[in-house]
RNA sequence: GGGCCGUUAGCUCAGUUGGCAGAGCAGCGGACUUUUAAUCCGCGAGUCGUCCGUUCGAGCCGGACACGGCCCA
């Protein structure tokens, strides 16, 4: 009875079952252990980078005839019986160890023989010289395990090719492809160069709240989460705007957030539930102004990226072409990309019924209810922006879908928003904001409607953002650009080859 | 939601008409004093995604499901 308690008490875990690799490898830490050794110590020998090295003797130039210590991935080991050469990486650079007759004791090379394995992390002590090959070589006189591997590596003439596993274990990816870490790097200097075109150029850069007690900015799915210390619903942010805007009423001229956002939608090749995006709102500028300066940013990613303004497209052939950025980007209202998409004429005054034929003879499916506007809209998402490669701003879209901006100055059926499509997604979007408030509160009390109505991406209606513009808001454009969606541009990758762990479908217990 | 493709050793992949489960790399044992995709000899390694069906016999044929990828909506 008491073994039982105890049993349920303290469950044993169940027996893993280790692979023949697995064993062999765990049997390798009891050579360690035999010799005295740890397999995961507290520091090794390391004064150098292996690329320190690399660079030093670039010129056939040796370093010094003086012991360094070196400290990397075991990537390869070729063991011709007097001599064991391996070669170790570190940060994407390697360099071949040798183990000799002459320089390296016989207990050491022994215990390499018994020990190593590829994949795991040493550190090896020894002058650097070079082999009858000329190969540049670290001539070991001692060496310690940095970090023993348990599991076998993927081949590294295959790589990793499954695209599950390569986001899953993401590590391994990047330990078998080095252009998963280019792309990192590319995301590090892409973002680097966003803050630094902004910061420049004195633009404030601000955190807002990714807990919301209301969702708005954006029309799409919240995520849901509760509070339990003011046992409350709240929401991840679908957007900042709303945050952004109650810094222009407070008197800030230039500011801007380079954050995540969080979307409770599938994730497809263009899609990821949360993503980062960069929206920046500019007193006394309009969405002319962000026009610009959208250009702007993004020349200076693709430098950051390429060291020169090109993005890379990759052709339905999957073969990656040049593309330059410095040629003008299209500019054209939205109402003539449809018309030249569908073949037929198309204006802001087509009448719904009009817009209801065309729709039906290409296709799109609308709403029955669905406004002139509304179908216009639809008609451009699904004909125009997947057949645009080259950068194009659509701008002038109808005002009904457009909640959150200001009606065009010459034409008040329009609204003044652009959105900037590439390859064949949309990369990002700007307005001339709306700043009356009470245009503003018309246009949220429809929204709150729809989302009374069951629309789950429509606005919430958000009383004290609308008590803030009733302060003044400045005339104000604002700009928002999808941060993965620019790499993509800019590499020609998928979504979930620019984020480093994209969303993957939980493992069931 | 629909269509197509995929799931076999640690990794990358073959697997014929339904007849003992295969290769390369990786691993294990051995040889080898300058290799660099080292080479040579020998050996081991599997819940063929899951379940059901057809069959004397299923990795293969049929059905359902799961997961992944691509395309379409």
């Amino acid at each position: 009875m008491a073994q039982q308690e105890l049993d349920l008490l303290h469950p044993a875990a169940p027996p893993r079952r280790y692979s023949e690799q697995q064993r062999v490898r765990l049997a390798k830490i009891a050579v360690l252990q035999a010799d005295g050794r740890t397999p995961y110590p507290v520091s090794v020998p390391r004064d150098r980078r292996i690329s320190d090295v690399r660079d030093q003797c670039a010129d056939a130039h040796l370093w010094p005839d003086v012991p360094l210590s070196l400290a990397g991935r075991v990537q390869a080991v070729r063991d011709l019986g007097g001599v064991i050469f391996a070669v170790i990486e570190e940060q994407g650079h390697e360099i071949q160890v040798m183990l000799t007759l002459a320089e390296t004791p016989a207990p050491l090379r022994m215990l390499w023989r018994q020990s190593v394995d590829l994949g795991d992390i040493v550190s090896v002590t020894g002058c650097i010289t070079r082999s009858r090959r000329g190969e540049l070589s670290l001539l070991v006189s001692d060496w310690r395990m940095a970090s023993k591997c348990l599991r076998p590596m993927p081949s590294r003439r295959s790589g990793l090719a499954d695209p599950d596993a390569r986001v899953r274990h993401r590590y391994l990816d990047m330990l078998v492809n080095p252009d998963s870490v280019a792309m990192l790097r590319h995301r590090s200097a892409m973002v680097h160069a966003l803050r630094q075109r902004l910061i420049s150029t004195e633009y404030l850069e601000i955190e807002t709240p990714m807990l919301q007690a209301l969702h708005g900015g954006a029309a799409a799915r919240p995520f849901k989460t509760r509070s339990n210390a003011y046992r409350t619903e709240l929401f991840l942010r679908i957007a900042p705007e709303l945050y952004l805007k109650r810094l222009c009423v407070g008197g800030l001229t230039k500011v801007f957030e380079l954050n995540r956002n969080f979307r409770n939608e599938g994730a497809d090749s263009t899609h990821n539930p949360e993503f980062t995006s960069l929206e920046v709102y500019e007193a006394y500028g309009d969405y002319q102004s962000m026009r610009r300066l959208a250009q702007d940013l993004i020349l200076a990613a693709a430098c950051a990226v390429h060291g020169r303004p090109i993005s890379m497209h990759r052709d339905p052939d999957g073969e990656l072409h040049e593309f330059d950025l410095t040629a003008p980007w299209p500019v054209i209202s939205v109402h003539d990309a449809v018309a030249c998409a569908v073949g037929r004429p198309v204006t802001v005054s087509s009448t719904s019924d009009e817009l209801t034929a065309i729709c039906r003879d290409n296709g799109v499916h609308c709403g029955p209810s669905a406004s002139a506007g509304e179908m216009v809209l639809a008609l451009y998402e699904s004909l125009v922006e997947k057949q645009t490669v080259a950068p194009t701003f659509y701008i002038d879209f109808p005002i009904d879908a457009c909640p959150l901006t200001r009606p065009h100055r010459t034409d008040s059926r329009l609204a003044e928003r652009w959105d900037l499509v590439a390859s064949g997604f949309e990369i990002g979007t700007a307005y001339s904001e709306l700043i009356d408030p009470v245009d503003q509160r018309e246009r949220l009390t429809s929204q709150s409607l729809k989302a009374a109505a069951g629309d789950p991406e429509a606005l919430q209606l958000d009383e004290d953002f609308l008590t803030a513009l009733e302060y003044g808001m400045p005339p104000t454009g604002g700009l928002g650009l999808g941060v993965d969606r620019v790499l993509m541009l800019l590499t020609g990758a998928g979504i979930r080859d620019t984020i480093a762990f994209p969303f993957v479908r939980p493992v069931s217990p």
